[in-house]
DNA sequence: CAGTACGTTCAGAATATTCTAAACGCTCTG
DNA sequence: CAGAGCGTTTAGAATATTCTGAACGTACTG
């Protein structure tokens, strides 16, 4: 591999291994098939990066899930061959959904359990009137992120006054009077 | 612990595990301060969550050092108190720059030696031109990226139109005539 | 100023993740 | 239809992360 090369290999890889969606192969392999100008095998790839073709295999999968690689396969050949994918906004929408939005659902699933959980707990009202309090603002916040990145995700702009007064911007607005 | 807090604790910490931003036990401890009227000590977090006080110490600082735990220190006396923080908006200003913005610039530091290292490479003119145009495809999302993170995080919308054709956006358009 | 009540650090144990090499199964080929 | 050339699965090795308990430092307390 050349210098060029392995400079970008090595700073893609710390990057996405900090990235939380990418572990640090991942970012070398993307990086190395982007730099090039066709499309390389696995077993190329594994050579190149000094990777066994079992730990390109398994992680190559989730590089094409993003959509950061695409697989093709030339002619009648049964040899796979993978290059990089450059429409780093469908990535961006990718990942806004099956990541973040997925995981703010998480949450929400969280506070619905929560909240069935507290309407049965016997005595102990102002507890139960405090914890439906709190939870109904982390809901109003997580509410507010998933209404975000859903609109964000399908281009439109997310605008962070939601998310500073979610529970304002939750209630209708009263019509001003004509 | 309640029944109620131990789903809201169980589930937070498994929505925070798959964060990529805090750890299960970040997630646990966090919830279980939100459900609480008052200020817990190191001692009391450990013993709900049955975890040593030491490893609640080294987790509790990241809480705090996002702002989603609060420390304080009541009267003279030299025990710790906790408390969740309810100013989600602010937590996710903090993320924002911290986290997604730093990874960013991890990329972008990379383009720029990557770019450097190009400059130097003898011979392989064509080669030298695509690395060239890849990397600056590569730059000029990232860097609208970096722009729109920084402006969301200063309470601007942040408007994916910039990042659908990064290209584009990043060049002065031609005045209209007339 | 010795004793106690804390928070933190650290070495090593427990656990989870990443990686390899061998085994497997499929598909094309002669 | 046997063999070669692939990608994938899997058991276990290598490595990284998380967790504990003991040791330590500091600041109140009697």
């Amino acid at each position: 591999m050349d210098r060029t090369t392995g400079i970008f290999v090595d700073g893609m890889g710390a990057a996405a291994a900090t990235s939380g969606i990418l572990n640090q192969l991942q970012g070398r392999i993307f990086a190395l098939l982007y730099l090039q100008p066709g499309p390389l095998s696995l077993d190329e790839i594994a050579t190149e990066l000094e990777q066994s073709k079992s730990n390109i295999s398994v992680n190559i999968r989730g590089l094409v899930d993003w959509h950061l690689v695409r697989r093709s396969r030339v002619g009648g050949s049964r040899r796979d061959q993978y290059e990089a994918a450059a429409d780093f906004w469908r990535v961006m929408q990718e990942i806004m959904e099956r990541r973040f939005r997925w995981n703010v659902r998480q949450v929400l699933a969280t506070i619905d359990e929560t909240e069935r959980a507290v309407e049965e707990e016997r005595g102990r009202r102002d507890w139960v009137q405090f914890v439906t309090t709190r939870v109904a603002g982390l809901r109003a916040f997580f509410a507010a992120m998933d209404a975000g990145f859903g609109a964000f995700a399908h281009g439109k702009p997310l605008d962070p006054a939601a998310l500073k007064h979610p529970l304002l911007a939750a209630v209708p607005r009263p019509r001003p009077r004509g």
